[in-house]
DNA sequence: CTACGGTCGATGACATGTCAACGAATCCGC
DNA sequence: GCGGATTCGTTGACATGTCATCGACCGTAG
């Protein structure tokens, strides 16, 4: 049984700092999404993932694995926003058990529209408010966490891997 | 109508990187307190910010402000709480609209028990994988991103600003 | 081909969070 | 003290997320 290690005081800060910008920047953005767009957050998860591929258009389960989500909340999700004319779901050729999800003209319009006010919000409530040298070391060390929480996680090893 | 200044490469980078850290690092924090401690973010969160203060009891409202959290979502989770008795409820004295939510032993026992476990992996997972000049980075930022969007938020003057 | 284990997405039950509205109590100018 | 505005915490309806389970389908060994 090893002695706790807690927190100095720079960690200390550092951590609650981190918790407390998330959920005032998470509230900020969200209050203005809705507000200017009708979209919540994950709806523009969604849809900028979407946007982004050369189709409009993605597998069910690829779309989970990127956003990180389950599939049953993207599936519940998915017809959440169907209703609203944002997606559509198209059968999968390749395999019959799967689904598309593919944007809509909607949709498309709807991420457009959202797209500059966001952006704008993410440097003005945040970006803008760091440094050069502050930006690069959040990149450098978001990605090194990532890199690290990642190994821990469902490797997808079609084959066999050590050993 | 202004063009849009996206973001640019490094921007992009630590936007997507902090994103990503952020669902990851949740996931896997909540995996352990959950599995651990039988405990969520927000029943440790609640039983924190109890254990910090002299009497293990706070007005209702006050504990909302600090965690930024609606009444509303304190009150219905704390009756799941007090359900589990980790929590119970107390007439103010001050005030007879208010409550105070008090943490039984139960509760103090909970997060006894939850906090090395969960410090730990906040270390392992996050703040040891940062420089110390990474940590002082993070603490600065962070709070003065909170300064910023907090002179955007309800103002509450018991008596008139400006003008 | 057939059987079997795994994957895919959907679904229903349930847990959690949001929003608007409420009754009770307080504040405050009169 | 009176009375209207405000604050307090609760509540119910609803939106959202989680979990276990399902039928359909895939891949493959035999």
């Amino acid at each position: 049984m090893e002695a706790t290690r807690w927190l100095d005081e720079h960690q200390d800060r550092a951590w609650r700092g981190y918790r407390r910008m998330r959920r005032l920047l998470d509230l900020e953005l969200a209050r203005e999404l809705t507000q200017d767009a009708s979209l919540s957050e994950p709806d523009y998860d969604v849809l900028s993932d979407l946007s982004e591929t050369p189709q409009g258009r993605l597998r069910l389960s690829e779309l989970a694995d990127r956003m990180l989500w389950s599939r049953s909340r993207l599936s519940h999700h998915l017809t959440r926003m169907q209703q609203r004319g944002l997606v559509t779901r198209e059968e999968c050729p390749d395999d019959a058990r799967g689904a598309m999800v593919v944007l809509t003209p909607a949709g498309r319009d709807a991420i457009e529209a959202a797209a500059p006010g966001h952006v704008t919000a993410v440097r003005q409530h945040f970006l803008d408010l760091l440094t050069p040298a502050e930006v690069e070391a959040l990149g450098a060390f978001t990605h090194r966490v990532v890199d690290h929480l990642a190994q821990n996680r469902a490797p997808r090893p079609r084959r066999g891997r050590e050993g």
